[in-house]
DNA sequence: GTCTATAACGAGATAGAC
DNA sequence: GTCTATCTCGTTATAGAC
């Protein structure tokens, strides 16, 4: 850390400034030619510098990719979280709309991005742990909707069959403690089909088929939020 | 075509089979490269060719992606449609089920191929006309499971909130045209979240989530299955 | 200590002459 | 169809500037 005046002195503004310069100027390179090509030199070239230099703030070219990868993690994650609170004092099925309606944006709005974190795999790369905490923001988004929900006693109970109940049981442990087993497979399942009604649009397959993105988006939308047992009216619930 | 004895002269035999042995060694390669370096020479180099042979075959790389993914397509739709016609005697949500299950097991089985139709898409490659057709059959085999329900009266009517309403009539007029448009809107949604599910089985957004995948994944699809309306039980159906 | 530049490696792609 | 000269790449060792 910085030993004197201010929070942080001339070096490590230097160097955090460059470190956002590479990345940008990786994030360039991601749009035109994709993650798989993505080049050491040939950013360090467009930099002015000499690739040897890069390697003083990524020691590899996989440590720049998973930065590129955290950081739109974190992008996506603080969308959603912002969305979360923002929409604090609404009711439940309208916080979700808005929680996806935010991940859907920033998905539209960085679609190379969007297409590192939930695209095709790089091959050859490996994600390090260093992504899962990142990666599992826009999850735990989607879990406080519902967890909210059912302090409120607006979250009806979907129904599990048995041979799921273990594993529902060790998800509800594992990153939903608050919630009822059966809440928490509901929730991963919505949120895998979230992000296939996101990539399907990104990634061009709703071509010819989904000309009212918008509308369309928001109505499936609102049913996967009846799906994980959101509900609308007045104080609602259910047994089980 | 062929001017003599049998279907196929020698000539033709051959030429049809070095194209199945250039695509099968493209394929390798987009194991373990990516289809963003998929490179006719590395392909020419493996089969002991010069690569200006190859554009005798497919006269660029583009081509040869193309026919790649057509044949992917064709191979999932494919074994939908199998699945589709040996489950023709059972009940609608069984058939459902049975088709999704397909398109799974095609995509664990053909991981390269389905990040190359389903995944992000190709930097610098646009998919031609020639791709639409075998990219819908999946589609249609899910269209068909809800058609017959119907027929069969087994189809309950989801509701579509007006402002939809024109697209649902479009898409119902445009491709399922024997479908009243709010199953038509609830297809389309219902597609892009099966490969939703698959998707994040495949790209590993499931790692350290869900542990049983292929309980979980029938459950979501059962699901999947009530929300466009299929109905389990004897005679069902409903207004609208 | 912190950085950048030079040079080099081994591997692979690429373009063109023949 | 072959060969060669010239590119690219990630990465490292080293030397010198601040």
């Amino acid at each position: 850390m910085s030993k004197e005046h201010g929070v942080m002195g001339a070096r490590e503004r230097a160097r955090t400034e460059i470190t956002a310069s590479i990345k940008a100027e990786a994030r360039r390179q991601l749009a035109s030619e994709g993650p798989a090509k993505l080049s050491l030199r040939a950013v360090a070239r467009e930099l002015g510098l000499v690739s040897s230099a890069l390697y003083r703030y990524f020691p590899s070219r996989d440590d720049l990719l998973t930065a590129l990868i955290v950081d739109a993690y974190d992008a996506l994650g603080a969308a959603a979280e912002a969305a979360l609170e923002s929409s604090r004092t609404a009711p439940a099925p309208a916080r979700w709309s808005a929680v996806c309606a935010a991940a859907r944006t920033w998905a539209l709005a960085h679609p190379q991005e969007y297409a590192l974190i939930y695209g095709s795999p790089v091959p050859g790369y490996a994600a390090p742990q260093a992504t899962v905490v990142p990666a599992s923001r826009i999850g735990l988004a989607l879990i406080a909707v519902a967890r909210d929900a059912h302090r409120a006693g607006r979250l009806a109970l979907p129904r599990v069959p048995g041979d799921l109940l273990p594993e529902a049981r060790r998800m509800s442990a594992d990153f939903a403690p608050d919630l009822p087993p059966s809440v928490a497979v509901t929730l991963v399942a919505a949120w895998s089909q979230l992000f296939g009604l996101i990539s399907f649009e990104l990634f061009g397959q709703f071509n010819r088929v989904v000309e009212a993105p918008e509308a369309f988006f928001a109505h499936a939308v609102h049913r996967l939020g009846r799906e994980v047992g959101l509900l609308d009216t007045g104080r609602g619930g259910a047994a089980n």
